[in-house]
DNA sequence: AAATTGTGAAACCGAAAAGTTGCATATATA
DNA sequence: TATATATGCAACTTTTCGGTTTCACAATTT
């Protein structure tokens, strides 16, 4: 079972844990109250948020703590930095386009 | 048909497809040359692409250029942005230690 | 005008995903 | 010890996805 942390971000649910768990450590019981699932559905996707390591456990007794591994998430903006690049050169090509008409 | 950009980008080959078009426009016959698979299959990547608003098309006589659409790129640092805050928060916070530690 | 080329779209298929239901296990509480 | 609670996992179902094949259409080229 081949896991991304591209694929496990495109279900909108799995993105809405990742902000749950990103403030602080939820169990799946207390995530699961946040939405229209059954409780088995949202521990599948913290099974996959786990797998691709955006997600780690931490057992406390009979309940499990699940929080962010943000150094997971930098990934996606490492991906995201040759686009940055393209950006960021097209708005200094407008930048110094404006200089010049204001010249 | 729901489309959305998290969706759009989980799979690999369109990553690599907004990879090559973000250099500069592509025909779909030049994108499906870098590929291992039909035509077709790439066509149905640029339409997904395309109706997601990632990609935009520029007919020129019987071609079709394919370009990439830079600002909605945007929207995926956008939604990092929260996560982003978290990440540098913890940086500092580390930095601080080492500092104090260093004293 | 006929043939070629570049492209999109529909129909179909197999694989994977997402959700539900039911069960197993471990910890806590009565 | 018996019961309740927190959780994961496996089996099954429905839906979605990615790919192939076939066809249609428009713009070139001959």
């Amino acid at each position: 079972m081949r896991r991304d942390i591209f694929q496990a971000i495109a279900d909108p649910t799995r993105r809405a844990i990742i902000a749950l768990v990103a403030l602080h450590a939820m169990t799946p019981n207390a995530i699961a109250e946040h939405f229209d699932t059954t409780r088995q559905a949202v521990s599948k996707h913290l099974r996959i948020l786990t797998e691709c390591e955006l997600v780690k456990q931490e057992p406390k007794g009979r309940e499990i703590y699940y929080q962010l591994e943000i150094d997971k998430m930098k990934e996606i903006d490492q991906w995201l930095e040759q686009f940055r690049k393209i950006w960021e050169t097209r708005f200094n090509q407008l930048d110094s386009l404006l200089t010049t008409i204001k010249k």
